[in-house]
DNA sequence: TTATTAATGATAGTAATGCTATCACGAAAA
DNA sequence: TTTTCGTGATAGCATTACTATCATTAATAA
């Protein structure tokens, strides 16, 4: 059986749907390596365009700038680190031990989903970690967050808050750890890799270091 | 007495010093106003000229380009902010009121300090919040950390972890608590202002709330 | 005093960016 | 078989992100 997992994504976040046609499909994984190689200021849709061997004007027809690209990417990566944490916590009883899968799963470099074909997970991953507070790091957040844009992230720190509601329902600040925790550890791991001296990590170790600290941090916090 | 606070900023951070001229003071005056006003990404040299009445030529001759100009307003922000903690601090016997103090400081919105006229503190502590993270979330944190921009953080760091370490020498994040303290008090700050889902307090209510969630956070990770 | 230098302003120019618009072509759908 | 749809090709345009040159003025040194 061939299973292709598909996301639904907000169809503000684009203008032409990518995930339906190949040259959508070659944008979104192209962009992904591109922007993980130049950095998202100087990547540009006219290299984007060169690369995949298309023109500015046809990625223009799937997404209005840059930006709105990266919150597609950005969005998608919620979405599947949703579906992710779902999958491999729904069979286990205990909240405590789910509340650890999820830790694990967001402290802890990403291998490739064979069901994503045209998706990098283990790039978007590093894509996430550098530019993914870009997302909402700007003036038209509210604008955004109107437009439901982002849904994903509210709804994996709902799932996230759920958890932790089950595991102390007198916890005041459910909402705030679950996107204190994502937050956390996307910087940690940054700051790992490239502000070592912010960190107790090493960057030569793996990542169990940075998921102790998650962990110690937010079972110390939800303890009764 | 009139005694000014002159911090001093790492000399690869301009070109030339805008503490030391009537030109380079207006020019962090007035680029936090507009940097907050318009967002990092709208914000150029052209129009910060025109709104100082000078010409981008010369802005160009204080800063290499707009990001090192928000180094350089980041930075200062670090500082100061240290600055600001080793003065409410010094005083303080108990190790955990230190601690306290640190976290208010940090979590809560800032007064404007009268002795940096030509910084208005109330308005970078929002330039902070939305854009700091834009600092070091660049292609080029490695040369940047190379070149020392990031003391002044690590320093805030630094001090952080030393209160921490007293509170509890065993504990073994200190680092890397000090770094999530001080990007967790910007980030549920911003998400309170801006994407209030992803939190559990009230726009409308001070910033009392954000202080308690953090003191329970890193109080209950370093309880013995 | 005069000569020198330093800081700014004025102006120009250039490559790249961030778009928008138009037209033509081929494939697929009606 | 006609229409529509997606793409490519090309053009254009205002803004951005600089760099360079020259003139002016103020401060400083000889």
């Amino acid at each position: 059986m061939d299973l292709a997992l598909q996301i639904r994504m907000n169809e503000n976040l684009y203008l032409r749907n990518p995930e339906e046609t190949e040259l959508g499909r070659r944008i979104i994984r192209h962009s992904i390596l591109m922007i993980l190689d130049l950095g998202f200021e100087a990547f540009t849709f006219k290299k984007l365009a060169v690369e995949i061997g298309s023109t500015e004007a046809s990625t223009y027809r799937y997404f209005e700038n840059k930006h709105r690209l990266l919150l597609y990417i950005v969005s998608w990566y919620w979405s599947w680190l949703e579906y992710k944490i779902t999958v491999h916590t729904n069979n286990i009883e205990d909240p405590m031990e789910r509340l650890k899968k999820v830790i694990l799963i967001l402290g802890t470099y990403v291998e490739d989903d064979i069901n994503t074909p045209h998706v990098d997970e283990d790039q978007l991953f590093k894509v996430v970690m550098v530019e993914g507070a870009k997302a909402f790091l700007t003036r038209h957040v509210d604008a955004d967050y109107k437009q439901k844009i982002f849904k994903p992230y509210k709804s994996l720190c709902d799932r996230i808050s759920a958890i932790i509601c089950e595991c102390n329902p007198e916890y005041a600040y459910a909402r705030s750890l679950s996107s204190t925790l994502v937050e956390t550890a996307n910087f940690q791991n940054f700051f790992k890799r490239n502000l070592p001296s912010l960190t107790d990590f090493d960057k030569d170790h793996g990542d169990a270091e940075v998921v102790k600290y998650l962990e110690q941090l937010v079972f110390s916090a939800i303890s009764k």
